[in-house]
DNA sequence: CCGCAAATGGACTGTATAGTCCATTCCATT
DNA sequence: AATGGAATGGACTATACAGTCCATTTGCGG
């Protein structure tokens, strides 16, 4: 009953500074490797922990998921960032479609994230948490950065940067998604991210750059 | 052990025509809603039939699933097809978008959806065999119509007809679809589909349109 | 070296569920 | 009516798993 988590913080001498640090890698492998239905068990002998102490730290397997989740999303922060806001736009967008493919669609992203949908069925808030946590402050950073390129007429989005940027992150992630959440997997080269990359900045610098030669 | 499946399909009086095709509606339904953790007794009592017909029909809950998976990818069939493929591009491409937005990404469909990648994880060749059904025969077929207009010097995709189409694709699902996977529901007014077809077809239309005014 | 708080493990409970069995009922055809 | 194959329902088996209990061990601080 008491709360065992200061417990963890404290300073414990050997390797069992991880007692819980344990248990939540080796439930997100489970989780994401066998969806939600592994069993207690299973995941209490991955972590090297007694099925006692599994539930002393997190009281059901509810809260373990959650918990579980919680510290994936703390994980998976947008890696955007600031990084070099100052660079020409075709940089700049090529440089987040070059992020995405080394970092945000291997196997294990690919994997956190069909669990994530497969849990926000069951549990609706997951859904909600996840996608404020990932895609929607990727899209907000992106829209931000877009408008403020269009104030120095170097865009021109015709006024909806949120739409160009959704439009943007659906265009580099596209059908490689697909493909991974239906468990379709392809290794992608190091050349193929490149143009991958540069085509989706050049797609969207004819579409959106300062030309205006359409009405 | 004997195949019903041709007692099914004789003729058989009254609404007991549908005896296999109600079990197969009911799971769906199920499935939809529950993820595959629904009971075959729930089922069975959705269908309205007993427990042992149902296993008459199917001889386990894995093939009764797989069966139903099949069944909702035949009914998922391409809604694009051939129809009118002499318009204008523009046209065509904003039509792709409309035919997407009112049928595919409602509540049902996306469910659908969320349900094929959750199974995926668990039956890897289901995974496989609704990509092929469903999103690889879209790619395939707009990138057939891509090629064509590109020959006839109305498209200009530098080539890669393919890339353009699951550019395309992306850009019409884009952020609607992950919302939805995630459980984050909001309708979408017809007013709303428009501009975002608009929206799509215009993009894709600067982006390779024959102007060409960018090396 | 002692004591104590935490961790262990392994037995145990209760429940949910896949799949089976069978005696009875239904119903279409003859 | 009579018949036979299919459907019913509901009891039953076996299993797996969440969560609990407890007697024992472990390892650190005093």
């Amino acid at each position: 009953m008491s709360r065992q988590t200061s417990t963890a913080l404290q300073l414990t001498p050997s390797q069992l500074l991880s007692a819980r640090a344990r248990i939540l890698e080796a439930a997100a492998e489970m989780f994401r490797t066998h969806g939600y239905d592994v069993s207690m068990d299973v995941i209490a002998t991955a972590a090297n922990v007694s099925k006692q102490t599994l539930y002393n730290q997190f009281g059901s397997k509810e809260d373990l998921f959650k918990a579980m989740i919680a510290d994936r999303a703390a994980v998976m922060r947008a890696p955007l960032s600031a990084s070099a806001l100052e660079r020409h736009p075709r940089d700049m967008l090529a440089d987040i479609a070059r992020q995405y493919y080394q970092h945000a669609c291997g196997e294990h992203e690919i994997g956190y994230y069909r669990m994530m949908i497969g849990a926000s069925q069951q549990f609706p808030e997951i859904g909600r948490a996840f996608y404020e946590a990932g895609p929607k402050q990727m899209v907000e950073a992106l829209a931000q950065w877009i408008a403020r390129e269009e104030r120095l007429g170097r865009l021109d989005t015709g006024g909806d940067p949120v739409l160009a940027a959704e439009h943007y992150l659906s265009l580099v992630s596209g059908q490689i998604e697909t493909r991974g959440l239906l468990g379709l997997w392809a290794e992608m080269s190091p050349a193929e991210m490149e143009r991958r990359a540069r085509f989706c900045a050049d797609i969207f610098m004819r579409a959106f750059g300062p030309h205006r030669l359409m009405a």
